[in-house]
DNA sequence: AACAGCACCTGTAGGC
DNA sequence: TGCCTACAGGTGCTGT
């Protein structure tokens, strides 16, 4: 669920919220949701105090105090919660307990997301492409791209780029005028500074609108986004363009529904 | 090498 | 109301 600017927007609140606490405790509901060894996770981290929290693509990063490392993945539905709802206690997953009594909630109805420890900072989260934030960066990772496979699957290709998933993909592509199945090496010049440019300006107007919530996504204090109020494609099949008219489609594209105006997004310029 | 397909899970929406 | 199916914002593994 969560893509870079819904985890950016929790990284930021993080920060506020729990940097410089003291860890008191971590406690488990489902042990899966901790890649490798769950005991030595609680125990690695009990006693440490929160020193730096980080984002790469869609990961959270909290070091601590002594050198812990470890990452939060949220995949399709995790959230971290402050305050723990009623109606959110069947899918709570984990707690951290903080030294001033307040506690951090990772709640997963689908237990897909993953919490992990890692030896040292610099060898975590290996594979990831750099962030899509500006746009020098990716016109340099377009610009690489050999391969003909569709640049929406390679959109979602965190080795390419970190951080962009399905609805910013879309919009992206969109805002840029071309079609999700163009394969990546046959854009053109003027497609790849289109493309460089809408990436990072959707991902900073969603971070700015702290993220899209659609169904599950909730900031660190249970707040929407509201970055839904301003797609232009994703979630619109069937209704008109808001740039053209025409009829907003929806389609299977590397393996993923994909939300685009067959007027505005052209294959080739 | 590149890519498709499925597995991981639960909840929800829509058709009948 | 209930049963069934399809689908959901992500990734990682397997097999072709």
């Amino acid at each position: 669920m969560p893509e870079l600017p819904e985890v950016e927007t929790i990284v930021r609140q993080l920060r506020r919220s729990i940097k410089g606490g003291i860890i008191a405790g971590v406690r488990l509901y489902w042990r899966r949701s901790i890649e490798g060894c769950p005991r030595e996770f609680c125990r690695s981290l009990r006693g440490m105090t929160v020193a730096r929290i980080s984002r790469r693509g869609k990961y959270i990063g909290v070091e601590c105090s002594g050198g812990a490392f470890f990452t939060i993945h949220l995949r399709m539905t995790g959230k971290l919660l402050r305050e723990l709802p009623v109606a959110e206690r069947k899918h709570l997953r984990a707690v951290f307990s903080f030294g001033d009594g307040t506690k951090l909630h990772f709640v997963d109805p689908r237990k897909f997301g993953r919490l992990r420890l890692w030896p040292c900072r610099r060898r975590a989260c290996p594979g990831l492409g750099p962030e899509p934030l500006r746009e020098a960066t990716v016109a340099a990772a377009l610009r690489k791209l050999k391969t003909r496979r569709p640049i929406k699957g390679v959109l979602l290709d965190q080795a390419v780029l970190a951080g962009i998933g399905n609805i910013y993909a879309d919009e992206a592509l969109f805002a840029a005028g071309i079609s999700p199945r163009t394969p990546a090496a046959a854009l053109s010049d003027g497609q790849v500074l289109r493309l460089s440019r809408s990436v990072p300006r959707i991902l900073h107007a969603a971070i700015g609108r702290r993220g899209t919530t659609l169904r599950n996504y909730r900031t660190l204090a249970a707040e929407r986004g509201e970055n839904q109020e301003h797609l232009y494609v994703y979630g619109r099949a069937g209704q008109p363009c808001f740039a053209c008219g025409a009829t907003v489609e929806k389609a299977r594209i590397a393996g993923r529904s994909s939300h685009f105006c067959p007027r505005c997004q052209k294959t080739r310029e």
